[in-house]
DNA sequence: ACAACACTCTAATAATCGTTAGAGTGTTGA
DNA sequence: TCAACACTCTAACGATTATTAGAGTGTTGT
């Protein structure tokens, strides 16, 4: 008698599993765990058809993943919690500690699978607060404003080589862009390297920090 | 350039949301939360055919979250690791969350829609190490067995009504079972409550508890 | 009121998934 | 060595899903 009641909770799980069960979805989560930000914006940055990402952004709606406001002629999408980011975030974690072939294809872009543990978080939280470090966010400065991790400074990846004057060269500089699957942070730490600066890169982004039970700024 | 290894990315991450998009396999996920399982186990607990459950099971084991080792004749299943249990409380947790719906079919089978927070469920095990409250582990045998709450007693629902003397009158009794979508522990709590037994019930199942980062116990 | 804009909705196709049936595989006990 | 057992694999079907095109909706600026 409780079966069919029993399968009707999974089946609304299963919901929420169907969304995070495509590609293009989960780009547009991650995009979307950096901040609120429009159709138009988030085809942009994934590289498909507004219509398609309409379609996408529509099915993430139905499980309630994402929630949509109108502002004038645009349509802006933003997560629906804080623990739909920490969601995304325990996803790619296990997707990245079982599946083999994601840490091969991860290699082969960046050679760097380490992932961050409580105490280097930790440590980098508390060396940031006492200025011992920099903490860089190479993210659009939209992202910065919407969060951004502790006494973290923002300079957009393309701004950087321009802005390079407002880094020191003395002190330990850690960038840091939108997650585990973001290059910009990447680029950014190449760039300062071969300019000399003393640069390293933590695959964390404000979701993966999140997770972690850390706290994150946010720009009023 | 990077577009497509990013995609590929996503992908890999896509096959973990694809195996959770399944009634079928979420509930077989939550029947591995609860330990090591043969497919029949499986198949009757699930009612469902064996051939359907091998099936899901391969998918499973395909995106990584089981794996599968031969005793004798039968073939045990068993999830990946601690981080795929977390990863299932996460889901459903995120689903009774933001889906309505859930919530509304949950209430249909227990008026008790209420989460625990930290702090009930720290207050929970410190009155259980001091055996201010009896906590009942409800489930088969078998899975207390292979992981149970911190002072938990087992008394396994079909043996509930025979074994009554075991349980004290005058303190206070709480019953937990497999997790949120799991109703021996109403079942017990229903009737311990019929016989003149201060008790309550818990949604927690050891999955949710280990993600809530509290430790769990294991009979050797 | 009208055109431009930023989407969304509907419809339609090809690809993928869930489920079942039947044959096949590895293991155990006689 | 053989039968029984506990699965797994292959093939097949109907049912979903991803993607695109074209029409439709609500908002803004003129």
């Amino acid at each position: 008698m409780s079966r069919e009641l029993k399968n009707l909770l999974y089946e609304h799980v299963a919901r929420v599993g169907k969304a995070l069960s495509s590609p293009k979805r989960l780009e547009l989560l991650e995009l979307l765990a950096q901040g609120e930000k429009t159709v138009e914006v988030l085809a942009n940055e994934a590289a498909i058809d507004m219509k398609l990402a309409s379609a996408h952004l529509r099915v993430l709606k139905e499980s309630r993943l994402v929630e949509a406001r109108r502002d004038g002629r645009f349509i802006a999408y933003r997560l629906s919690g804080d623990d739909v980011a920490a969601l995304w975030a325990n996803l790619h974690t296990v997707a990245t500690e079982h599946l083999v072939e994601l840490r091969m294809a991860l290699n082969t872009i960046v050679a760097e699978p380490e992932r961050l543990t409580a105490e280097t978080r930790l440590s980098l939280l508390n060396k940031a607060s006492q200025g011992d470090v920099v903490v860089l966010d190479v993210r659009p400065e939209a992202e910065y404003q919407s969060a951004h991790l502790p006494h973290a400074r923002s300079i957009p990846l393309p701004e950087l080589k321009r802005r390079l004057a407002e880094l020191p060269k003395d002190k330990e500089i850690v960038a840091y862009c939108r997650g585990p699957f973001c290059l910009m942070s990447n680029e950014a730490a190449d760039l300062l390297r071969k300019r000399g600066y003393k640069v390293s890169k933590i695959s964390d982004g404000v979701a993966e920090w999140a997770a972690a039970g850390l706290p994150v700024e946010i720009s009023d």
